[in-house]
DNA sequence: GATTCGAGTTATATCGATTCAATCGTCCTC
DNA sequence: GAGGACGATTGAATCGATATAACTCGAATC
């Protein structure tokens, strides 16, 4: 169990002072070509690898971004972490995911995290309403930028998708199809998107002039709690059941269909459904899911850029907000019976 | 954007010393109730959260756990993580989580990071066979145990299941189902799981005295390489076509059902599938896909429980390899046809 | 030949939390 | 009332990399 090797040790190999080694390592100053490759060779035989604790303490900001996601199982926020990643490594800088799982106290717990090892930046998906704590990131000097999420409260660039014209689509196409009783089943209202995707479909149906939509709420938005609430449709009378359900996320969506499936239930002919997310699994369900797509690592790619911009001091003075459109992708869960 | 407060600030305010504000920060020592809570007023007035990269510096450890996976697109990988992720937290540990994404640059490139870092403990499942860096890592004093690999080589304490005899349930199903022309379909050979389950499968037919399996790889296990492969497939001559395939893990066999289906061929009837992993989407895809189920929360626990022993040195010298039993989910996609 | 210049290098202060030997009170014991 | 004993607190040293001001030495300039 040795010691690790620090720059103090690289420097006496090589005969030059540990600031020579820090111009090798860091590149900042010219050093010249012999003593350079000495400097390299002593790295090379003692394994010496840079204490990255040391390095920040110094220079006062890592060189990570924390990310905050609502469910690493959903693979929307996979693929969303995918690009910012991909765009991260672009400025040598890595990510630290942290999964809130939609719960306030988890999220908290890791924004402390994020605080206490001084990222240089933050991408949020935040679960509630309230920003106290991302004011406060701001305040010690750390970019924060939403993601799927419009920036309306506080002032905070933002990615997001327009999720109300998303839930506009979602009810629309519902309505196009002829379905005169539709259902919306969501996560917590408490989370922006659900409450913006509902409020786009309500939209929809109030100019339709259809009865208002019936809502079912779920703590969580999983393929398990899209059973559960399929099994709350399932216990109504059948001329009350719906004969169509938009549901929040593709993951929620496919659990309903699973339900509806096993309990002999048609889709689409007795009940339509569509998601939204357009995650890959939605597409090789066993009815082809229809959804309302969003651009995934695009939006991933855009935050990365905007915190980035932050970073590095050269974003403008002004708060950015990139919103995507959403997208209809229309599937057998929804086709018109024949 | 005002200058962070630091435990000076905080000792200041709360008149008493350093030391004391690092006592009631980790409750090393015993402090006075009254003289604890002035401390703790002061560090909610002043905003401080604690630097952890002094912290660090200082200890000379992280109180991160990093996580290398070959693929966080792959639900398998992120169920995986939420078991280690679960467990870590009750040490009030956390995770990085490193995406090798199967390329040996990219993972070389997060061991490194992870050693910066100096993490705590690593878990790693390895893209190839070489064991370089682990070694170092280990010599170092970073306590390192496989995920989904056996220790075989090195000596690492690992938590795996048995692919081999993995790969012997999949294919014994195809024969008792009366398939005699099964394909493989696979990421690198390079991959252990990859080959182990191949292995296993082959013991198989060469037992059944079937003909030897046709194989068929691709450099990396996604839907995408799994449509490509059955194209691959729909190219050959009828008569030269598999009836049956054995894809090495799910995300492989849902990208063949796909492609397949869309040509045309009837799943079971035409060509039998089976997967590997049993992730969620499995069951609840076009055609119901059977497959080989690994007790993946369970793995992520045990190998974050093997790991935080190493690590909190109450772990015996032995290194410990836990071994999983793969167990067979039949479904649709291999029902024997009326 | 003296002076300036500049590339390359060095020595040292610094970042902020933790640690540990030393100190300070206060109470207890004989 | 002296001497311990013990709990609480202090303050300086420390971890390892980086930044900065100072310095060296040879070449170019006049």
């Amino acid at each position: 169990m040795m010691v690790a090797a620090n720059v103090r040790d690289v420097a006496a190999l090589a005969r030059v002072s540990v600031g020579t080694v820090s111009n090798v390592l860091n590149g900042t100053k010219k050093v010249a070509p012999g003593t350079e490759k000495r400097v390299l060779e002593a790295i090379e035989t003692l394994g010496f690898v840079r204490n990255d604790a040391a390095r920040q303490l110094r220079v006062g900001q890592s060189r990570m971004v924390g990310m905050m996601v609502l469910d690493v199982g959903n693979p929307f926020f996979t693929d969303l972490a995918r690009g910012v990643e991909d765009t991260l490594a672009l400025s040598s800088r890595s990510l630290i995911l942290g999964n809130s799982a939609e719960d306030a106290a988890r999220e908290e717990s890791y924004l402390h995290l994020f605080e206490e090892q001084r990222v240089a930046g933050l991408l949020v998906t935040p679960v509630s309403r309230t920003t106290d704590r991302l004011e406060r990131l701001r305040r010690r000097g750390t970019p924060v930028v939403l993601v799927d999420r419009f920036g309306g409260i506080g002032d905070f660039s933002s990615v997001s998708v327009d999720d109300r014209r998303g839930g506009q689509i979602a009810l629309q196409h519902l309505v196009d199809i002829g379905r005169v009783r539709p259902t919306f089943i969501g996560g917590s209202s408490a989370v922006v998107q659900v409450s913006e995707r509902l409020h786009g479909a309500q939209s929809v149906l109030s100019e339709a002039g259809i009865a208002p939509l019936r809502v079912i709420e779920r703590p969580y938005m999983s393929a398990d709690a899209g059973r559960d609430a399929a099994e709350e449709l399932l216990a109504l009378e059948p001329s009350e059941r719906p004969d169509s359900i938009f549901a929040a996320n593709d993951l929620l969506a496919l659990g309903v269909l699973q339900a509806l499936t096993r309990a002999g239930v048609r889709v689409p002919d007795d009940i339509a459904i569509i998601g939204y997310d357009d995650i890959y699994f939605a597409a090789s369900a066993a009815v082809p899911l229809s959804s309302v797509r969003q651009p995934t690592w695009g939006m991933g790619k855009a935050a990365a850029e905007l915190l980035t911009a932050e970073i590095d001091g050269t974003a403008g003075s002004e708060f950015q907000h990139v919103v995507f459109e959403p997208e209809l992708m229309a599937r057998e869960s929804t086709r018109v019976p024949a």
